[in-house]
DNA sequence: AGCACGCCGACT
DNA sequence: GTCGGCGTGCTC
């Protein structure tokens, strides 16, 4: 006898859970996601419920099972699915089933009432390609041996009816996007629709204008300056076939193609597709729930794929396809690491070391572009007082204020701003200034040593309207500068083929994040901005400035030695139990008073204790503490870390403190869970 | 959502 | 006494 859980399809507070039933024998083998009728409350009515999970044994507890009635025939339309998709998100992810429905349905009110205004297009100009090439392109891209091997693994899969997840690691212009493409194309010509997630800041229009020539109209663009109107627009179009490739962040997952045959997730590593909201759920995760109910494959791809990702690639969860040599027989850049403390003693106080002048200098004679990167804006990074030791922070989040070179204090995290101190607010004292280096100086800097050379800077700063980003983007590819200077956001999948130089200023900043990601993410945002360099017939150079020039992420993202960063990296894990290597709970605690996040705080740690003493289980328990930002936009932050082996146990623990803040009507904060965090508080 | 159980007021 | 109000709580 199996047994189904079912999550009824009635929209109450109270029913924010499944109901376990007996499969009927002859109802055969039932599967997650089928819409079956069973018999519910007191009066038994027949009501439409989804099935969301199936058991071999009888579930405990004293009640009674009834029989599922039947299995609603012909309806296994999309809802179904999402139902259920939602409902494992909520089980996995914590918050309630409403707040899952909410991520995984798609608006349904119809608000576009100006039927007559053709609406605006955040490429306008791709309308105007669509319609030049009404079909596309027929002829296939020549992929080289290593992307038509990696491109027919996959359809002789799909041919074969085989579905499964892939990691497609390629370095750094190996060509994955032509790989993609190809694979889209057979996919969609069997008749199967075809999702591609893209971080958003890779939307620019260098992707959408490659997938419009090969798609045509076929293809959706979503992004998060669409209107409800608009969304709910390109959700009629998916369901009803008039598009069959959707291309947009995160929340593209959601598509409602009822004939799914493929999800790509493209910069699989990307922290943005980890949901901020609850549920926090990983796009990579809910993709593979989502393609294992359609009977749809998955690609990921990355160029330094998340630990995470290979780790499963190496146990042979995913099928590994490996992309080792750039396309169009260009090669990979060549690597300099300097040793900035040495700089400093040889008497060079400059931001800039010799090197990389001298190599900046070599381009610009040569008209080769370069891009500069540092991962800070601003002018310098925060300031303080050198006579007290005062660092003037935000009122609002507890975050040290960054200077400007409008002589003003800001707060990247809320935006408050302050005109700059004359004077210590603290001791009065005049020996107040800047710490560090962010683009705004890199960019004097730049314009003091080369004057003839012209700068383009690229942060949050320069790109607050709209379409700035592309502005900048397009006059550096039509080489109107000569230096591009940008933080994070420069570093994402362009393609300039005349930089020839890349220089990364200050390549240790992210290391000193304080979570166990930061070398991960060090490695990549590494690996990828040196990535940005010689990517055509030019040959590439980097130069990384450091201080820790010892570091292994460091060193290896300089050699392109992916496996080699996994493998002390994962070590690293394994030894401090974080994850791949073991889970990790967040409890996240959050109210207008330090008071009330501890009263809320201790409460927990008592219903932790509580449960572990009543199931004689042990947990690793690490708090309550304030978060790393304590204060943000004048909430109060804490955390409480909770780390085990066993995802499914800190699942378990995440219900019953749940079930404890329910009961207990705790509601002083607010308490969020968060599994695996990709990044800190 | 629906239905049962339950503890008070005004009815044959 | 007992019919019925809809407040609270449970539904596998």
């Amino acid at each position: 006898m199996k047994y189904a859980d079912i999550i009824v399809d009635i929209s109450a507070p109270n029913l924010d859970k499944s109901f376990s039933y007996e499969i009927p024998d002859e109802l055969g083998e039932l599967t997650v996601g089928t819409p079956v009728m069973i018999p519910f409350g007191a009066g038994n009515k027949l009501k439409k419920g989804y099935i969301c999970g199936i058991r071999s044994t009888r579930p405990e507890g004293d009640f009674k099972l009834k029989k599922i009635d039947s299995v609603v025939k012909n309806s296994l339309t999309i809802e179904d699915e999402f139902m259920a998709l939602a409902y494992r998100m909520k089980t996995n992810y914590g918050g309630m089933l409403k707040d899952s429905l909410r991520t995984v349905i798609p608006v349904k009110q119809k608000v576009n009432l100006n039927k007559g205004v053709k609406r605006k297009d955040a490429f306008p100009e791709i309308s105007e390609l669509i319609k030049e090439n009404p079909d596309g392109c027929k002829s296939p891209i020549s992929l080289n041996d290593e992307q038509l091997l990696a491109r027919n693994t996959v359809c002789a899969d799909i041919d074969g009816d085989i579905h499964k997840t892939y990691l497609l690691h390629g370095v750094t212009g190996s060509g994955k996007t032509e790989v993609y493409i190809e694979i889209i194309r057979h996919v969609a010509e069997k008749g199967k629709q075809v999702i591609v997630l893209i971080p958003e800041i890779s939307l620019t229009y260098q992707t959408v204008k490659r997938f419009a020539m090969c798609f045509g109209n076929k293809v959706a663009f979503s992004h998060s300056k669409l209107s409800k109107g608009e969304r709910y627009e390109q959700s009629e179009k998916a369901k009803n076939g008039e598009i069959n490739i959707m291309i947009g962040p995160r929340s593209a997952l959601f598509t409602p193609f009822s004939n799914l045959g493929l999800i790509i997730i493209d910069e699989e590593h990307e922290a943005s597709y980890k949901s901020e909201n609850t549920p926090k759920y990983h796009a990579r995760e809910v993709a593979i729930w989502r393609a294992e109910m359609a009977g749809a494959s998955v690609i990921l791809g990355s160029a330094t794929p998340s630990l995470e990702s290979y780790n499963k690639a190496l146990d042979g969860e995913y099928t590994l396809l490996s992309l080792s040599k750039r396309a169009m027989d260009a090669e990979m850049p060549k690597s300099h690491i300097v040793d900035m403390r040495a700089e400093m003693k040889k008497g060079n106080r400059s931001v800039f070391s010799e090197i990389l002048l001298e190599k900046m200098k070599d381009r610009l004679n040569k008209k080769e572009q370069i891009m500069l990167f540092l991962n800070r804006r601003g002018y310098a990074g925060f300031v303080s007082c050198r006579s007290c030791g005062h660092v003037p922070k935000c009122p609002h989040c507890d975050i040290s204020l960054t200077l400007h070179a409008n002589k003003r204090l800001y707060c990247h995290y809320c935006g408050y701003s302050i005109e700059n101190y004359k004077n210590c607010p603290k001791c009065g004292s005049g020996f107040i200034g800047g710490f560090g280096t962010g683009t705004e100086k890199i960019e004097k800097m730049v314009n003091e040593t080369f004057p003839e050379a012209k700068v383009l800077r690229m942060d949050a700063d320069t790109t607050a309207k709209k379409g700035d980003f592309e502005k900048i983007l397009s006059a550096f590819s039509k080489k109107k500068a000569d230096i591009l200077i940008g933080t994070q956001m420069i570093v994402k999948g362009h393609d300039f083929p005349d930089v020839s130089l890349v220089g990364i200023l200050a390549a240790d900043l992210s290391l000193f994040a304080g979570d166990y990601r930061a070398a991960e993410r060090t490695y990549q945002l590494l690996s990828q901005a040196s990535g940005r360099a010689g990517r055509s017939s030019l040959p590439g150079e980097v130069v990384i400035q450091t201080y820790n020039p010892e570091h292994y992420c460091v060193e290896y993202a300089a050699e392109n030695r992916y496996v080699d960063f996994y493998n002390q990296e994962i070590a690293a894990r394994r030894l401090m139990n974080y994850p791949p290597a073991g889970n990790m709970m967040v409890i996240y605690i959050q109210s207008e008073s330090p008071k009330k996040n501890s009263n809320v705080a201790d409460r927990l740690v008592y219903c932790i204790k509580h449960f572990e003493n009543s199931k004689n289980v042990k947990y690793r328990v690490l708090g309550p503490s304030e978060a790393a930002v304590k204060k943000l936009n004048d909430m109060y932050r804490s955390v409480i870390y909770v780390k085990d082996k066993d995802y499914g146990k800190l699942i378990e623990l995440k219900d019953a403190i749940e079930f404890f803040i329910n009961s207990q009507k705790i509601n002083e904060a607010s308490v969020q869970f968060d599994f695996n965090p990709v990044k800190g508080y």
